[in-house]
DNA sequence: CATCGAATGGACTCGGTAGTCCAATGGATT
DNA sequence: AATCCATTGGACTACCGAGTCCATTCGATG
């Protein structure tokens, strides 16, 4: 299909209006993203644009959303992939709100598109919800995980208790943003996962099984 | 200061143009909202537009904000001033979701602006963190009448346990937009209250008062 | 019924943004 | 060295949206 070769120099070229794109974006929105800032912040033209991104502005936004999704998902590893241990929730935990904290601003690249996605390209939508739910699917089973581990009560719903704690995740950093702080998130986030520890077996009385 | 009349009329137009405008904000964001398409939802004309809000777009776009906050105020009262006994927080809990439910989309009127006044009108965004925190004021002051009440134990944080909430608020209808369903939302909802519940003196053990 | 100001209609300007196009450059390959 | 094509530069077009302006209608009040 795509025969058009690509050097070293291209890739770079459109992995820099890549990553500009995701910063502008989440600055100051999809709209507030002109693909003259674009070019003004990468160093590069009209015709490089359109040469990388055939499909122009809305092209470019839907491959930013897969390059920060997949940030957003490596800044969780390896613990994403485990969550069968406390000290694994712990580390995630950590993890995640160090991400939103070197990224500078408390809004979540996904969750800021999910919002936006609705509005402007249906694609872009599809995008992100798939993003949204490999990473819900990822939490669900972490929860699994540490129900058959039988450290936790088997009894909580696994999918309920993941779209709990993202929506802890999401809320939170939209709490945080206004109050210029991680502790709305934190609060938010550590509150969520406070049901997992209460569900910790033998934590006050001695059942388990 | 502002000596120009308005009457019976001018007051009604003024006023279908704030709530159209506001419904289109909420199905398309600020940035897919233009004067065009109010004009043509309202059946007015530029000049009107201009008439009643010579800010132009912006202030236009503020008053939604202060009548999309007084809306969504209006709509958890009277609960939203008492939350001082278990009936009321269930009550105010789902007058919320019923709110949301009327709405027809899963997004905050409110938390919505939230997002996007950042990156638009810092004047806006003044606005947006007046009504939110007024907001989490509310609930704040439900929680220390509950404790003052004997309720529920003294010690945890009113403004934290506030801020977890509205997190899980704004959260879950991150959560429910793309699941096009209520249950994130509650879900989200339900269990941010439920360190509430888990306070409840005299839950597992006598003691009261 | 005359008058005044509010309310309305709609054409027009201005600026910004997505997208097009063609020419020029540069590096790899033979 | 010659050639080819990816890469790059940047002017240009088309369109859309905010905001301006002036003319007209409407309704209240004397």
């Amino acid at each position: 299909m795509d025969g058009r070769k690509i050097t070293d120099r291209g890739r770079a070229t459109r992995q820099r209006i890549i990553e500009a794109t995701g910063e502008q974006i989440l600055a100051a929105g999809i709209g507030g993203t002109t693909l003259d800032t674009v070019r003004a912040a990468t160093l590069t033209s009209k015709s490089q644009l359109f040469h990388y991104f055939p499909g122009g502005k809305a092209e470019l936004v839907r491959e930013v959303a897969g390059w920060e999704a997949q940030q957003l998902l490596e800044a969780q590893e390896p613990f994403i992939h485990d969550l069968a241990t406390w000290q694994s929730w712990s580390d995630w935990r950590d993890a995640l709100v160090h991400y939103y904290l070197r990224l500078g601003r408390w809004a979540c690249p996904i969750g800021s598109l999910a919002t936006q996605a609705a509005m402007t390209d249906p694609e872009l939508e599809k995008l992100v919800d798939t993003s949204m739910s490999e990473w819900r699917r990822m939490l669900a089973a972490g929860v699994e995980k540490m129900q058959a581990a039988r450290l936790i009560d088997g009894s909580a719903d696994p999918e309920r208790l993941a779209v709990v704690v993202l929506a802890a995740i999401q809320g939170g950093l939209v709490l945080s943003q206004p109050l210029k702080s991680s502790w709305p998130l934190e609060a938010a986030l550590d509150s969520a996962l406070d049901p997992l520890h209460r569900e910790r077996l033998g934590h006050l009385d001695g059942n388990r099984e």
